[in-house]
DNA sequence: CGGCGTTTTGAGAGAGCTCAACATCGGTGG
DNA sequence: CCACCGATGTTGAGCTCTCTCAAAACGCCG
């Protein structure tokens, strides 16, 4: 497994124009044409998009230090929609000057590449992680990524990364703590 | 969205060996060193990883038309454990000429990180998908990214896919077949 | 025909979700 | 300094849904 420091992707976004988001402000809509490309400073962005039944599906959460949906890079339009989920900062760069710097700096190509794999790796482990059914498998599995636990105050954020809801979060943690020396999961 | 043509990417492993792998037969394990790059022809390929604790973390689950562990190209040794789910063909391409390839022919480039960038994107949705409860939300959700039902004999790989047993995917089709009208779904 | 894998359907249990009440903490303003 | 407020953390009780275990009905192929 590769290690991605986000400082070295932050570099394709040097120079952009930093923007402040309010909570649930837009960022861009589906079918804009895409003029950025978007990396999360701080906060939390989500992308989504209408079905023709009406119902919203989401596509991604983009945290900090994440780039907002990659594969616009490839497209004239975008095709889902974007909005803060609370106040949020974001960096932005012109898509034709972040193509050039790929095309230019054979380096920076490198750091863009591997970025996406693990972006796809982490992804995916995500996903396998939504597959577990009890809290407390989810837990461990995402501490077992090198994870650690977030300080107090952001446990509702690691409730939503899990897939859980924080009243779940919050008693599986309440039960951890009451008994530290027990390590063993009872799995099924 | 962007389109990935899956023969876009075989365009990668052009030439290489195709290998065939029994059910339960390993491709490599965690710490060998990374000699080829895989894609999956037919068939299905498991990544994982053993915690310390000794619990296994699926890392991926490789369905066919997808690149094994994408970011091996980037590590000399592999981080987890490939193992064919069932009787499978890949193909394999040495790494070095991978890179070369990727190096010596910008549309290959090119054609490898829109594959990046679009199996990060489905990633994530299935990611998503996976924290709907309901496994006629799940199938909504799946089937609103343009999939459509697989033939019969086919529904346990999805119900994989969805992250539900194979009973629960059956008795939400069965439901849906008595009530071929009815297209509201009673979301709370 | 017999065997094997897929599809169906049933019944019970488990685990999280929902709704609800309450505690805690930090900041704000009188 | 204290009352108030919003957000986070805690805990309780019932509901809902899927999972699990079980038992058949199919369907295909040697």
């Amino acid at each position: 497994m590769i290690t991605i420091m986000p400082e070295r992707i932050e570099q394709l976004f040097a120079g952009g124009l930093t923007r402040r988001l309010e909570p649930a402000q837009p960022l861009f809509h589906v079918a804009d044409v895409v003029a950025f490309m978007y990396f999360v400073l701080q906060g939390q962005i989500t992308l989504s998009r209408q079905t023709e039944n009406g119902a919203t599906v989401i596509l991604q959460q983009a945290q900090s230090g994440q780039v907002l949906a990659e594969a616009s890079a490839f497209s004239s339009t975008y095709h889902c929609n974007a909005q803060a989920t609370r106040a949020t900062h974001v960096r932005a760069v012109p898509v034709n000057l972040f193509h050039a710097r790929l095309k230019q700096d054979a380096n920076l190509s490198q750091v863009w590449t591997s970025y996406l794999a693990s972006q796809v790796q982490s992804a995916r482990m995500l996903a396998e992680i939504r597959t577990l059914r009890k809290v407390g498998d989810r837990l461990d599995a995402w501490l077992e990524q090198g994870r650690t636990m977030p300080p107090k105050g952001k446990w509702q954020d690691l409730a939503s990364q899990l897939g859980v809801t924080r009243e779940a979060l919050y008693r599986e943690l309440a039960g951890r703590r009451s008994i530290p020396t027990t390590l063993d999961s009872h799995t099924r």
